[in-house]
DNA sequence: ATCCGTTTTGCAACCGATTGCAAAAAAATC
DNA sequence: GATTTTTTTGCAATCGGTTGCAAAACGGAT
């Protein structure tokens, strides 16, 4: 089938071990012998083969990429990211999809038979037991988008969405809305539960505003939408609604357009994330961005040390989120700029 | 590290081979050591590595995904299920991001060193060159949303853009428009090559209707709405536009929207995927379907037969598009529906 | 109990590489 | 030119499995 190690040795009439040599950095190989390795090796078009190779090293640079977010638009721009950072990184991603995984140890099988180095968990809806699954299995893990925690299982890198939750409550404070509303992605996610968490936290110090909150069935337009012309169709609507994520958003804006409502000047949105489709201006959502390339830099960076070095305790790495300012939020009163 | 096959053996007190074999389907063991190998392995937490089986079997179950799309959301979908049908057949995705690459060498080499069964190059934009590289070293290839060829070098599945064009310009016709425009992808882009060529070869035979075109610069918002801005300003704009793809319309469709025209009654606008943010009610776009979900099984039931059969010679395989009625086009005369 | 045909089993070679070690070759020293 | 030191080389074992083959165990029939 393909070129082996062997066939260049012979052609270049030297012993397998300096091929391998050659092909191995920091081997001692004579200039004259390499270059009649690569000469053959050349002619034949060979090139090693890492699986058998990681059968000594112990590494097969690969990384299990991990997921279970398919269907939210953001997640494109999570994978263009990951797999550039990992290629640059000289490692390889193993694409897993566990949108309807519900066992943990399937996953871990998996990525067992092919000795992954490292996983990568990007999702902010995957509970931690993944997480903790693949290190138990003794797999350098890290959890991008994850949840904050004093004590961590696994490392995790993103943004602090108590903090995003607190911010958002600020906002819709300052810019005097006085009865607002939390409309949040589904209640299992942590992500969710965070947001919520920190918002209401906020609100807490705020009696004179009233404040009300439900859940969508998930992170969907379609999700978004319904749960947004339930709440128009059974009551009294809040000023501002702050939705659990951007999509989320926009099905909420679509279902207040067709109401005959107007955004902002009758009642506010603002989102999370920042999807490249939050600034299509036929949307213009304002929202709160979440630092998507950091975050994945961060988190490539992370798992490459883990690869090299010893085991080592779970860092929490969180970025700071932004407000950015687009046309579903009534701006900050006068006198208050 | 992990346990391996010899560990296993000690512990049932059998030979390295009945561990092997009770791990092969197919292979002679009696039910007793089977047992025996089974419970040792439970005990232990065995799990065979696949890349030191794959040096005896010459397969790794791994299969290249390969794609230069990562920015339009409808290859969320195309992820979603080509990572699904993958592992429903027992393979596994290696991604492999070709945004920036220009030179397939690289990629080729890249999955040499993995070893991998097969590839399956999911792009509509990727030149030919790249399938062609891959088939060149040996690996049984697919190029899923690749172009129609008489004489194809590799397996192709898809949607016949040719058609699909002629399809819209009959559409447009039968419509009573009498100014049509084509709005294309990058010129580069073989999918708006041919639908540009249906699309005229039809127009051809009818001299009463006006036609003209243009190019966005890629297939994305920003150049959609670029284009469309570019178009306006620069003259009478034409009744309905054939926009390259969907995520191009919808940029379309937001310069309309500034402008004042209404939508469909000063100027219609048709796409091309049906991706899921076409159906949303705030968007609301007539568009083509293109039959995703058929074409990624059939894409992956394909390279599964390559695996185990001998080479055979590459075969198209076209589907079917049709239009999806909403409310960007306006509907047909009284008296032909 | 003996014989014969089937299964089951373990040995040992092999898949494509890496690597410790000792021997060979080359370079440096006197 | 002989001796010592350093570099380069090939041998052979190893990584974690699979598999052809011959021997061992089994089962049934006589």
């Amino acid at each position: 089938m393909a070129i082996t190690l062997k066939e260049v040795a012979n052609l270049a009439g030297v012993s397998r071990s300096a091929v391998s040599r050659t092909f191995t950095d920091g081997a001692s190989v004579s200039v004259k012998t390499r270059r009649k390795v690569e000469k053959a090796a050349e002619a034949l078009g060979y090139t090693p083969n890492f699986l058998a190779r990681s059968l000594n090293t112990g590494r097969t640079k690969l990384v299990g990429l991990v997921s279970n977010n398919f269907h939210n638009p953001i997640f494109l721009e999570v994978f263009d990211n990951f797999t550039r950072k990992l290629q640059d990184s000289d490692l390889r991603p193993l694409l897993v999809n566990l949108s309807d995984e519900t066992d943990a140890a399937n996953s871990v099988r998996m990525l067992q038979q092919y000795s992954v180095d490292g996983v990568i968990v990007a999702s902010s809806t995957l509970p931690p037991a993944f997480s903790k699954a693949f290190r138990d299995a003794g797999m350098p893990v890290v959890h991008s988008f994850g949840r904050y925690s004093a004590a961590p299982d696994v490392s995790v890198v993103g943004i602090n969405n108590l903090e995003c939750g607190r911010l958002v409550a600020r906002t819709l404070i300052d810019r005097g809305y006085r009865e607002v509303a939390f409309l949040g992605g589904p209640p299992s996610a942590t992500s969710t539960q965070d947001r919520f968490d920190g918002f209401r936290e906020v609100l807490a110090g705020h009696p004179e505003i009233t404040f009300t909150h439900s859940f969508a069935s998930n992170y969907s337009f379609d999700a978004g939408r319904m749960e947004m012309q339930r709440l128009l169709a059974s009551g009294p609507h809040a000023q501002a609604y702050f939705c659990g994520d951007d999509v989320l958003s926009i099905g909420v804006l679509s279902a207040i357009q067709d109401s005959k409502l107007r955004v902002p000047e009758d009642v506010g949105v603002i989102g999370l994330n920042d999807m490249e489709m939050a600034g299509w201006e036929n949307i213009n959502l304002t929202t709160i961005r979440q630092p998507i390339k950091q975050i994945i830099a961060s988190s490539v960076e992370l798992i490459v040390s883990m690869l090299d070095e010893e085991p080592r305790l779970p860092e929490m790495r969180l970025f700071p989120c932004e407000l950015v300012e687009r046309g579903t939020l009534r701006p900050l009163p006068r006198g208050y700029q």
